[in-house]
DNA sequence: GCCGTTATAGCACGGGCGGGCTAAATTCTT
DNA sequence: AAGAATTTAGCCCGCCCGTGCTATAACGGC
């Protein structure tokens, strides 16, 4: 048999190799030839574990979404299933930070994101996978504030479908503005709305 | 002299066809060939009006940036300026409305921005463009809650700066997940989350 | 040591791209 | 009628693209 490669690791390589092209000079430059380069592989390589480009770029699309998910769900399940320590209402703040942008690498992730959004507007095949993303962050929101709810934490009489959709798009809005204005729109600034949007949901407590 | 052609009026034609093409088929295929062809002209004729390929993509921005706006500053004309009639919480609903995708075409139009958003994170020269636009947009949102605070329709205490963040915001995620999800989030549940949210910035009134 | 399998490498083709450049058509002024 | 200015048209070059296809290299089982 021939030389010993994972196949997994190496398909992940070259996504990561995707993601980095796309991050530094957008995903329209993504080609196989630019990834290949700078996974640091021959182009038929990288063709020998992608059918195709369309292939390529639905994997790596998923890669990316799948690290996003990850790291969201390890704060979620630190912060969200146990009885744990500290108070609810920061656990549940820094839970839902977790999806913004906060610092520069996040910030580039959700750049690249962003590319792939907009791609799917004329590429199909790249829109099960971005469906997939939004029912997962909408319903991580839903239930986070079905818990608040639960905890009796949250102003009675509320639509939660429509508190859902709201806090659901104010992230994807705080993360598309932070992504276009990273300076205007800082780390400082994201924090703070959350809180005070948090806050506006809560029963009074003094 | 010549034939009487109004350069202005052709550049608009050319930069609506931009539009039209970057709407069908993705902003990456509006090369100058396809876009000639759309307008109905040469390739030649559309280079003899833009020097190149880039300063027809800033061109293009500007025109759509242009009517955007066109459209939200007519609505605030008439709905913010005068003391006008009808219920004032309703007025600066339909205003703040204005700026999202209610229907298919100010969908594909924001489809279409949003490519001129994710292009201008790897090329600065459009990057003018989208930040007047978000200051514009940040101004207007600004104003709206100034007016409506100095109308007393407003919980006291607020801090304009995060309200106006959070509201831009949201019109930013409403409108991203509008053109994501156009079914799942359709023109009604849009303008009930809104009606919602300035709900819950208004003193209560009964 | 040999072979079959698999990984790596990359040539070659057709096609789309932007842009330099030339040439023709058009139309107003003289 | 002649000529100058402007618009229209598009050839041609070099570049990059995806992909079909072939050739070589690496390695484990026999």
């Amino acid at each position: 048999m021939p030389k010993i490669v994972d196949p997994v690791e190496r398909r992940q390589a070259v996504a990561d190799a995707v993601l980095r092209v796309a991050a530094r000079e957008g995903l329209e430059h993504a080609s196989l030839r630019n990834v290949a380069d700078e996974a640091g592989l021959a182009i038929g390589s990288v063709r020998h574990y992608f059918a195709g480009s369309s292939e390529l770029m639905i994997f790596a699309m998923g890669e990316l979404a799948r690290r996003i998910e990850a790291r969201i769900h390890t704060h979620a399940a630190a912060l969200l299933d146990p009885a744990a320590t500290g108070d609810r209402r920061e656990r549940t703040l820094q839970l839902l930070a977790e999806t913004l942008p906060l610092d520069a690498e996040r910030r580039e992730e959700a750049g690249v994101w962003l590319s792939f959004v907009t791609a799917a507007r004329t590429r199909p095949e790249l829109r099960g996978r971005l469906a997939k993303m939004q029912a997962g962050l909408d319903e991580l929101v839903h239930r986070v504030l079905l818990e608040t709810d639960r905890a009796g934490a949250l102003t009675p009489g509320l639509d939660l479908t429509v508190e859902t959709r709201r806090l659901s798009a104010l992230l994807d809005g705080l993360t598309l503005q932070a992504v276009q204005h990273p300076l205007l729109v800082g780390p400082d600034e994201l924090c703070a709305v959350l809180r005070h949007h948090l806050d506006s949901l809560a029963v009074a407590r003094d």
